[in-house]
DNA sequence: TTCGTCATGTAATGGGTTACATGATTAC
DNA sequence: GTAATCATGTAACCCATTACATGACGAA
């Protein structure tokens, strides 16, 4: 049971995990922070996070009357539900966290996990980027070969539509390809300790992400 | 009754304009030609092309056996069947064509409108671009206020995935630009007749898409 | 006092996938 | 003869949305 989305749930045990809150405000940092990639409803959060709290990952805190209101009655004074991780839902987003399995890099996925890259342990993060990249480039593959078999039974525009989305590809490769050498550079630099180590570490925190990005293209002119 | 989908529906009656195919091969073109965007399974297209023909949009035709082998017969030798867009469909589908709603222009529907730009008419391909446009702009709005209200409290990475996915969209709208200025051009230059028609014209043809694109980036090279 | 936003939920529905079941045709 | 791919379908499930229902709180 409660074989509940994944995705949600994951960016919910993480967004919990730096601070308590109630879903009204979950949902709107899933949706700024996080956001961009996925909006969710209130109908998906909700039910959500009532599975989390019946997997003992997290526990409903109502604000304003301490003790003795069920917070859940109907009818009664309607108070806010703040929930708060527990050590178990910890533990088990962590345990999420270590995983980098081909469901990390697809579409849907990749960004989340990216998005928690700060909790994340820097071996992970080199297989996810990887292993995204390698997704990519065996899209491009296909799309170049689809291409030029297809060729001269195209008009203009699905042509110019497939140039784009091969674009697209291209370049988010490239995106990765800074990231991870990056990435690279950051643990030559600072960390032969956490080297050759497998087991997930709980414990030890990953040092902070390094400055990735040399020429920032940040710059909000334009 | 049969509120299917609209994309799924949309993308198989344009296929099926261009010349009759079966399920199988059908299914193909979607996920390479248009693709890219999305993959549908089989469970989403038989029941889909049901639902066409059962709406008199689609005819099947069973190849090989030409009269009394009804082909969807149990147990019988099973028949490659053959979809057939109907004057009916043909007729629904510039209907669909002529609309340029705000679903047109939405991520899902977007791309699918394009692919079929080739047969739409050169105003509606203007206002599905320019709605486009001004949807990814008022996206980067929000991005960029959200961006700047919640600045200091997001770590690198989060950071770094906010700084790509706006510079994706930057990418789009430059690209959108370019596509609305080179359909500006041709409509100058070669077709002051068909400037202020409301009305769907559906005999009329487009006449056939314009040279979009003078310094074509599709150079194979890298 | 009314409007906008905060806040929590549920039932109906939608749109799609997965896994399964079946069989024909082609290439080796 | 057997493996791959072509080819058609169905049922069970999954994830999420929409529309709805309820109500608190602050500002105009």
């Amino acid at each position: 049971m409660s074989r509940r989305s994944g995705i949600l749930e994951f960016a919910v045990l993480g967004l919990l995990r730096e601070s308590p809150m109630h879903g009204y405000e979950l949902r709107k940092r899933l949706n700024t922070s996080l956001g961009v990639f996925r909006a969710f409803s209130y109908g998906t959060l909700y039910p959500c996070l009532k599975a989390l709290v019946a997997n003992g990952w997290l526990v409903e805190e109502t604000s304003g009357a301490p003790e003795d209101v069920p917070a859940t009655t109907l009818t009664g004074r309607r108070a806010k539900i703040v929930y708060r991780l527990t050590p178990a839902g910890k533990e088990h987003f962590e345990e999420l966290l270590s995983h980098s399995g081909p469901d990390a890099w697809e579409d849907e996925h990749f960004g989340v996990r990216f998005a928690f890259f700060g909790q994340t342990s820097r071996d992970v993060r080199m297989r996810v980027l990887e292993g995204r990249r390698s997704r990519l480039e065996e899209r491009l593959e296909k799309m170049r070969t689809s291409l030029t078999r297809t060729r001269e039974r195209l008009d203009d525009y699905t042509l110019e539509l497939q140039r784009h989305g091969m674009e697209s590809v291209e370049r988010e490769v490239r995106w990765l390809n800074e990231l991870i050498e990056s990435e690279r550079a950051g643990r030559d630099q600072r960390a032969p300790e956490a080297a050759a180590q497998d087991e997930h570490n709980q414990s030890g925190d990953t040092g902070g992400p390094p400055r990735h990005r040399g020429g920032s293209r940040l710059d909000p002119s334009e």
